[in-house]
DNA sequence: CGATTAGTTGATGACTATCAAACGCTGTGG
DNA sequence: CCACAGCGTTTGATAGTCATCAACTAATCG
């Protein structure tokens, strides 16, 4: 790190320099005192509620539904059915004839490699939906798999077909949904392609705890729950499980998480963020088009 | 390589044992012989068409097109721009509202990271359409610029908005055209993150020659026109130039790919697609949804 | 409680990044 | 036409990141 530098200007990658240069800096406490409260599946306390809430508090954060539309929705299923952990919903080359809706629990995009690697293309938390392009192409080009024991409601795609074109905003509301989901899939092309591994680590934290902020997961004191095995979290951001433990340890170590018992709090936010250079506004659809 | 292996199975990875145990094994005739003809703008026979021709020539892969369909495609606009190599059509963060189909030349989505990194999310040939999601959220979260010299036609997203809505086939053409890059970016994640530097670069070959062929842009022996520097090839499978400089005379002393003046040869198809683990089906829509 | 899974640790080496310098094309201007 | 500048490519040396392997510990579950 002492090394001599180029002179013309700071080395690539080490702008933010307090948090980059040397990560390993500040010397905070790496108490980690275990959360004494259980881990409660996500939206579980939503259960007496309809399992469109998730997805209608979602879409409302970018279009305005009414209870007509939200009725519209509701009638295209009434009864998720619970998956335990490790569940296929969908298996990667199959038609389906429907698309999952997360209405609690977890669940993730994947595709496997012949040679027995993982990739983990994303994460459905309540309110997303698996793929609205299961519409266009009733082939999936990959699998979907539960996280956590979750709550799941199919939705067969003849009867979303009928009700998007027959409700314009309606389809707007779930396009938007989708198109988001390709924001956040570009932006795991750029993680996964160009950070450093504990970057990587790092803004995946950054965009969960944001994604599930949003979705009012996270309890007061900023904690969260984080269900992913280090071996998940090695498939999500293209690096090793071990690694992973590695990395784990250094954030702890630096004082910029807690993570115990499956549940995950950001203690320094700002400098977690400066080190993932984590720009959350991916995450909000701002200026959409009206109708 | 020849260390001792764990007894339960092959270690993974190294399934395709001819070519991934130890891929510097055949001695192949690394003879490089200059291709003559000169490079050739990608697409640029079809100048005196119609600057939709490829786009047309692509959806026609999977849907029937009425020629009242193509003439209200035809009508979107008449006169595309040339730009130069590597002038920007899209600044990431910024409105636009056109969407932007490529007639002719080769263009590529990018996205910055604030260190200076660059991560390639895509590549766009003739007939390709930026991101249709333009139409959801008038704000690029990437960039677009041009590789070599272009011909770029603007649509603008409000006139395409009413042929959409008023034509459910263009729509579902447009659709599947976008569900396709869709596809591919999933596919360039988990090539980015699971596989090997030298496995990367040659799916990304593969997938190229593939696009290229489907789109009659390769001749006869089986070249075409490799217009990428080797830095944008780095950032396109998120490693350095000069490793990939390494890769590419590696992959040319194996007697796999040809590369001289910006063309490119695969030589042995079989031993390069196994190398790479891919599988161009993902390239074509099958068994697609009719309206 | 035993059995299984997930997490941790250390040792080692492969892979990849970085740096620096030389080489080769290509286009420009003298 | 040649000299020159500029860019991309090539090469070598070196260091750092990361993967792999193996063994151990901790947590979880029936």
């Amino acid at each position: 790190m002492l090394r001599s530098l180029p002179l013309t200007e700071t080395a690539p990658g080490f702008e933010h320099a307090s948090v980059q240069d040397n990560w390993v800096r500040s010397n905070c406490h790496p108490t980690d005192r275990p959360n004494a409260e259980s881990v409660v599946a996500l939206g579980a306390d939503r259960r007496e509620f309809s399992p469109f809430g998730p997805l209608v508090a979602k879409i409302r954060n970018f279009v305005e539904l009414s209870s007509e539309d939200t009725e519209i929705l509701e009638r295209l299923g009434r009864n998720p059915r619970t998956y335990e952990a490790e569940q296929n919903l969908i298996q990667e080359g199959s038609g389906t004839g429907f698309v999952c809706l997360v209405v609690s629990g977890l669940a993730y995009r994947y595709k496997m490699l012949p040679c027995g690697h993982r990739q983990i293309l994303g994460y459905l938390i309540p309110g997303d939906i698996c793929d609205l392009g299961f519409m266009l192409l009733d082939r999936a080009d990959y699998s979907v798999a539960v996280v956590v024991q979750s709550r799941i409601l199919k939705l067969p795609i003849a009867r979303l077909a009928e009700v998007v074109s027959a409700n314009p905003n309606v389809r707007l509301a779930l396009d938007l949904a989708a198109h988001l989901d390709h924001v956040i899939l570009r932006e795991w092309l750029l993680n996964v392609g160009q950070r450093k591994a504990h970057q990587k680590l790092s803004h995946f934290v950054c965009e969960i705890a944001e994604r599930l902020q949003l979705l009012g997961e996270s309890s007061d004191d900023g904690s969260f729950d984080f269900p992913f095995s280090q071996s998940m979290l090695a498939d999500t951001i293209g690096t090793t499980p071990v690694h992973v433990n590695r990395i784990l340890q250094r954030l702890r170590q630096e004082g910029l998480i807690t993570l115990s018992r499956r549940r995950l709090r950001i203690v320094d936010k700002q400098r977690l963020v400066a080190l993932a250079s984590f720009e959350g506004d991916y995450l909000r659809l701002r200026e959409h088009r009206s109708l």
